[in-house]
DNA sequence: GTCTATAACATGATAGAC
DNA sequence: GTCTATCATGTTATAGAC
């Protein structure tokens, strides 16, 4: 219909990114966000008909094209154990440089609505969600693969939700953010659990 | 000063908790809360300040005595797996059962000031933190055991913070969220990795 | 301690000039 | 496609009656 430029669109998307992941939809207002744009408040809404759909706008673009290169280590042809630690490495990396994302995806699966949320599971975890989930089923066998592809998420993404809040606990370092040793330590701990990958004997040491 | 009653001022709190776990501070106004207490919105204001004071006191008295309880199975005298079990038993348990408490922890790791996060860190985490920390050492001695605390809290708590959008990912299922599943599946995760307790002889498999 | 009334301001959204 | 001006509404917070 109008709005024949699509740059103005992109570019307001990509501002207000930021400021929707650090402060969420009600945190800012459309005065603030035509500010940081540099356009008047009333501007945006030549683009966008609400605020809402604003907001679906910024979280649709901000998830565009994230889950294919999340999921593109699963394809390779590898021993497992190989893509386990590919996979991390970079989901690592990737929520490490890109905390907003990662900040925009945690305020969906807590304040989302059903029809948010599978926008969410569909654009951003679907195609990893399903790689890693078979990756699984070599890996652990015996193990729910639903379960288990929950739990290398969460082991990655709590690491850096929880960030600022490290420093203030016991035995927490900056250092303990670098996406190599989050990867690390994630991987090892998957393969070998408590059991550490250096001094691996006491692998067999009793069931619980 | 005034409010020689503090059982209005616990009530409003009591409200409180489950409205801005769901919806945030920027959510709930005055006059939403006072409506759910049965108050005016001006007598909100009778026994707080303001409306961050309330939201911090909120925040504060959700977080009373959580610490002590989720700390309490790790002073048994038994040997450290089965401390283990017994820690993340419940910690799931308390995790389910309080989602409103669990929300609002997320909530103040993700927009908490640092003042307010030190808050969280020293009411909620502290104790727990520290007690896991030296079952980690125990257990995992090649670990670092502040990164190995934070996968243990992660792993637990990143199943119920995506519970909401389990079901629309494959294999989701309405069970996965029950506490005793979620429970026996990290435990046996942290203490063997991707190989089961069961079928545990492909432990020294090989490295990464 | 709770209420009504209201001040002072911010917000989402629209109309219309340019 | 961007602006100014404006509206209607909702917000925090206060003053003062009871």
């Amino acid at each position: 219909m109008h709005s024949a430029n699509p740059k103005s669109k992109t570019e307001i998307l990509k501002i207000a990114i930021p400021l929707f992941a650090g402060e969420g939809f009600g945190g800012i207002s459309m005065r603030r966000l035509a500010d940081a744009v540099g356009f008047n408040a009333a501007s945006l809404y030549h683009h966008f008909p609400d605020k809402e759909t604003l907001y679906i706008a910024t979280i649709k673009y901000a998830f565009a094209d994230k889950a294919r290169s999340l999921a593109e280590p699963l394809a390779m042809s590898a021993p497992p154990q190989k893509r386990l630690k590919l996979l991390i490495t970079r989901f690592c990396e990737q929520t490490h440089d890109d905390p907003d994302f990662c900040r925009l995806v945690q305020r969906e699966i807590l304040e989302g609505d059903e029809k948010r949320l599978k926008l969410v599971a569909k654009e951003v975890f679907q195609n990893m969600f399903q790689g890693i989930s078979e990756l699984c089923r070599e890996l652990g066998p015996d193990y729910d693969a639903h379960m288990l592809t929950f739990s290398i998420i969460g082991l990655v993404v709590y690491h850096y939700q929880a960030a600022p809040i490290r420093l203030f606990l016991p035995g927490g370092r900056t250092e303990h953010n670098d996406p190599e040793i989050v990867a690390h330590h994630v991987t090892a701990l998957l393969l070998h659990g408590f059991t550490h990958p250096v001094g691996g004997n006491a692998c067999l040491q009793g069931s619980f």
